[in-house]
DNA sequence: TTCCTTGATTGATCTGCATCAAGGCAGACC
DNA sequence: GGTCTGCCTTGATGCAGATCAATCAAGGAA
């Protein structure tokens, strides 16, 4: 953990707010902390609401504490192609930038924490710590933003599918406690078939078909039209077309 | 320019090494930039080198001085999609990571300025704007990434080969002396037919036909294979999809 | 010159996913 | 109960782009 204090543990004891833990680490927090919590406030939006429109005005940052919320983008002619997915203690916005590029929408009800932008590049200024850390999470999400952009371009429908279950389920495992590598997870589905379809680069249709193909072969099990079990993490990975190392809970 | 200095009239005092006017500003210049000047070294590749194999140890960040590179990412079976484009002053690698994420090929003869990993860590820790810059880079670069997603995932293949075109005559007109917004455009592609097909998600037998068709439909012009000419600038935006606010050149 | 090689073009055919269309199911509300 | 309404499933059909394959053009090298 080099030398700054576990994540997980500061996180526990500094209260909900994951832009705590997330955007800063434990050296910075004698003194900037306290500055953040100063300037922070909170949101909250119900599920389906927008949260900002790509081109508005955008005076905040934001870090999501509960809840999910998406980006996508949208063309003249209707076609929409989401290009993020916003995960509690994730970040949105961007210093030095006054308009969002990107539609936000909350999928569920959600809740999230916000800086007001120019006291934040303000205290960023002060803080070389903060700077380093929203470096580090850019950088992760351009690893995931690329890693889709093979998904878009060269993926099957059934490995696009495939894909995201695994996605979502490495995510949601990571989110509940720490154990021994399961054999079986269950999770529920946080979008609809339409909202997958636009992160995968399909058609609504083409994305129930191949649930139910995936379903028929015994790879995932339906519960409803959301709740999904993953009987063997492998056969999943299996079908994703990616080379597994085996390590799906890094 | 807020408080910076022009980072065109730094870049032209200080000589070739982009990453004086991309990754740190004039106000680290009297300390800081000396040294990076004392930590940086130059390394050369010829066109068709691969720079570094996904995987691989990767004991340096650096930026690109002349010539192209791609970032690349290949599944198991071959299939191949570029997921990065460097032209000159671009920057590759990432701090806090010891493996390279992608393949990194020259596709034309290359030359980068390199920087040790370790010290150049040591030199942002203790410079606040190097961090910054590097941040506000890899958001541009974030950005880019999410803006192909929705060519990967919703984009025709004609839209693709505009767009494609667009941007390559957008970054390559931006190299050469500014000037008024000129009414053709002429570049040479820097990358073959197969790379553009890696880059688009498409096949290279397909690259080719809508290359034809669109200089079929005097959009382009081809002289040999390599040669592009745009006639008009607005006749290409119009087929790439995108809502064009007549901010080709920004 | 002729032979190769490398990259590009063009044609014929195939197929995976989109499109169009018709229900089905479960919860909300009367 | 009935009937919306939102979300999902399933079927029939069409087409954009993949695949397979032949040909071409421009350089080298012998």
């Amino acid at each position: 953990m080099s030398v700054h204090r576990d994540a997980q543990s500061f996180a526990n004891d500094c209260g909900a707010c994951p832009i705590r833990h997330r955007a800063v680490c434990a050296r910075c927090e004698t003194d900037e902390l306290v500055k953040l919590e100063q300037i922070k406030y909170y949101r909250s939006y119900q599920a389906g609401q927008t949260v900002i429109w790509s081109g508005d005005r955008m005076d905040f940052v934001a870090s999501v504490v509960t809840g999910i919320a998406t980006l996508t983008q949208t063309m003249e002619d209707g076609r929409r192609q989401m290009v993020g997915l916003l995960l509690p203690s994730d970040f949105v916005g961007r210093p030095g930038r006054s308009t969002a590029a990107y539609d936000v929408t909350a999928t569920t009800d959600l809740v999230m924490c916000c800086f007001r932008k120019k006291p934040f590049e303000d205290l960023m200024t002060g803080t070389p710590h903060i700077a380093q850390r929203l470096l580090e999470m850019t950088l992760d999400e351009l690893d995931a933003a690329r890693e889709w952009m093979l998904l878009l371009g060269r993926k099957t429908a059934r490995e696009k599918i495939a894909s995201l279950l695994a996605i979502i389920a490495r995510r949601d495992a990571s989110l509940k406690e720490p154990r021994a590598k399961a054999n079986a997870i269950t999770f529920d589905l946080p979008l609809t078939r339409e909202e997958m379809a636009d992160y995968l680069g399909l058609t609504l249709e083409t994305v129930s078909r191949q649930m139910s193909a995936l379903k028929r072969d015994g790879v995932i099990v339906l519960d409803g039209k959301r709740h999904v079990t993953i009987p063997s993490i492998d056969m999943l990975m299996e079908q994703t077309g990616d080379d597994n190392d085996g390590g799906f809970l890094v």
